[in-house]
DNA sequence: GAATAAGTGGACAGCGTGTCCATATGACCG
DNA sequence: CGGTCATATGGACACGCTGTCCACTTATTC
């Protein structure tokens, strides 16, 4: 398993995101550094074809430095969806309903599917760089949104949630969502059609 | 739109398959070789890390041989893929039920599922060395099934289908059914999974 | 069998990768 | 404050793949 961002990644639990051990004050600038440009570049061109050297550049850094904290393009991308994708994991743990806890499973899953779609239309540049290929199903997030289905789906009463875990979780793939766009689906329709999609399939 | 393919994509129509001007042997030869070792080496290891090097290695030509008719390695993959591409098609359009017209929607939808599926058990490695990132949304295939599903969908009575199309699709993707297998789900948990999605669906 | 068109593959330049290592720069301590 | 050490940095290198060019070969046509 590659190491992915700096700052430890949203997994199951919530981490603080303090780094163990203290970083030189330069190593600290160039973290910002780099991060801040590679947002820059992921927004500025295709997310699948930004190299290390195109985040070198604009950051203004050696290519030897991104490649002691990051081993590719993909892992600044994760490392900076980190953080929204802490607070959505933070919300469906302990958020209110009908994200939290409290709510029927159906209406659970819409609101999940609500949150991510609005994950994805936010910071969909950076998703699509993150998730290259099948690099999505390693992630820690990922495994997290698995779960969370899986939960729902057991509490709905289905008697086996696994071969419909990755089914439910692959509309959410960036290139699905870009792709709906791309056909001039809105955001809020794609949000519908997947609201629509959970009811059918979780009411009683 | 790269040219993909030597004999003429499946496409919406099923097309006869050849070739407008006559081949010289040597080139029909060379197809054949090159066709032949593509098979073998996309089964031999990961598809999207194949080159048009290894591919010319392994069928004994030059490079510049695989270039004059294939831009790069996924348009090998989806000549390969052609053949069986166009049989489900022609089953879609003409087969028999519930596969071909004549069933209720969700027993057809159910059907396509289960063809994918098998579809995607047997070619698994060239599906994923054809639909390399987005590639599969411009596919002459993907613009089939989602007339398809879009025409189920209707029939079903569904108000706004655009919103779902993609996200019916989206479980096909070579990477979720790769990923699905990957974790010990069959493929025959995989096709009760998404039959059940269709009846809960498209039942009325 | 000569003329012509099509096919072939060696070679080249360009680009991105991943690593190595000499140098520079903070951090720590006396 | 200055010396020492560990860490951080980035230029440089070798490698592999890409895409194209072009001189040469081979099949087809008349």
């Amino acid at each position: 398993m590659a190491i992915r961002g700096g700052q430890g990644e949203a997994l199951l639990a919530v981490t603080t995101g303090q780094p163990e051990v203290k970083e030189r004050v330069d190593a600290a600038r160039n973290r910002a550094r780099v991060l801040a440009a590679a947002e820059q570049v992921f927004a500025a061109k295709d997310a699948r074809q930004v190299t290390m050297e195109d985040i070198a550049r604009a950051a203004g850094v050696g290519r030897a430095t991104l490649y002691r904290r990051y081993p590719d393009p993909a892992s600044i991308a994760a490392a900076l969806l980190d953080e929204h994708e802490r607070q959505l994991q933070e919300q469906l743990l302990r958020g209110e309903p009908p994200l939290g806890p409290g709510a029927t499973p159906s209406d659970r899953l819409a609101a999940f599917y609500g949150a991510m779609t609005s994950l994805l239309d936010r910071h969909l540049h950076l998703v699509l760089g993150a998730e290259v290929g099948s690099a999505r199903f390693g992630t820690g997030a990922y495994g997290f949104w698995r779960v969370h289905v899986r939960s729902l789906l057991v509490e709905a009463g289905v008697t086996e949630p696994n071969g419909l875990i990755e089914v439910l979780l692959a509309p959410l793939a960036p290139e699905v969502y870009q792709e709906q766009r791309r056909r001039g689906v809105s955001r809020e329709q794609i949000a519908e059609g997947l609201t629509w999609m959970s009811h059918r399939l979780l009411m009683p």
